[in-house]
DNA sequence: AGCTACATGTAAGGAGTTACATGATTAT
DNA sequence: ATAATCATGTAACTCCTTACATGTAGCT
């Protein structure tokens, strides 16, 4: 049950609002942890009553009320605590992998035109990704230690996003090549 | 719902028990689609009941009674119309990454011994693969085709190992200057 | 008139994990 | 003796997705 630790995580950066942890899950966290907004409001109230955090109610004008929340010591100690227990080991869940490796059912043209817009999905997250790294990571070793954890996750998603493009590559050189022999498909 | 047309694709290579087609997903197909007997065992039944698989029930000597399953031409079609419908987004879920995303919460050298084991992990599976590879695909244009479809996803797991096994080393680097600055701790 | 951002949630159902339950054979 | 392999499943629970539900402000 991670997703508790995820938004503990958040919190422990800076205080938000259920949209605002659901934003970052949106975005440059949810490269290795996603989660949906209904999922972070139930995992906040259940939070709560656990007594992981606490929130603060503010009123607004024309905007809907919020509840703003933060950290209490219980919920640092139990993201310290979990830090310190092992990870789990890796575990992908990918329908691309998936079907190519039953690849032999479908005519060649098909899977390419998949694979097509895989690479063209992994080439612009790499250039985000890269975007990023020159923005704000030019003088790493200068900025505060939590940025610097942070570029640490974002060259894993340079590595993962390049390794991606490299392999859809050779698939398509492959596919490429079975379009060739077989064009009477 | 890919578990099932996980089990579809397994079947669609041979028939067998859901004994045997948890295996596929502990082994080589785990890589990219894991499930335990119990999911593989209840999505069986489901399947047969949706009239996508039956099975033939054996009785032996010595062992339990097994049913052998099999595609039927629906399951076939099903399979087949999936694999034409555009597979979803990449999505991670990595807890390693979410542990140096707030690597700052810890002393470097906690940190540190998590990575380390990540990376022989990896590098144990990189070997795995690269063994894989030498042994059954030193010729690989002369497989048959579902070999070499199969032999794309072992080059996407050697990739991928090797993406992280970098990232690793990366990752080691800065812990290892970050224990460096503060041996008080 | 329609879209995006802000802001909160409930409910139903599907997917996945962990624990429980059984029992023979073969190898160490 | 103990563990692994073969072989099946149920039950409880947690996790995640999809759909539903509401309402304002600002931009195009």
């Amino acid at each position: 049950m991670s997703l508790k630790h995820a938004v503990l995580i958040v919190l422990q950066f800076e205080d938000g609002t259920g949209y605002e942890i659901a934003k970052w899950f949106d975005q440059g966290m949810g490269y290795f942890w996603h989660a949906s907004h209904q999922q972070v409001y139930l995992e906040l109230g259940k939070m709560a009553q656990a007594g992981l955090v606490t929130f603060t109610a503010v009123e607004q004008i024309g905007k809907p009320a919020k509840k703003i929340y933060h950290l209490t010591d219980q919920g640092l100690a139990e993201l310290k605590g979990w830090m310190l227990k092992p990870a789990k080991q890796f575990a992908l869940k990918d329908e691309l992998l998936m079907k190519v490796y039953s690849g032999h059912l479908i005519p060649p043209q098909d899977l390419l035109d998949q694979i097509l817009k895989h690479q063209t999905d992994y080439r612009e997250l790499l250039n985000k990704f890269k975007q990023i790294e020159e923005q704000w990571f030019q003088d790493v070793e200068n900025l505060p230690l939590p940025h610097q954890y942070s570029y640490l996750t974002l060259r894993n998603g340079i590595g993962y996003a390049k390794a991606w493009l490299e392999w859809c590559d050779e698939v398509i050189t492959f596919l490429k090549g079975q379009i060739g022999k077989q064009p009477s498909i």
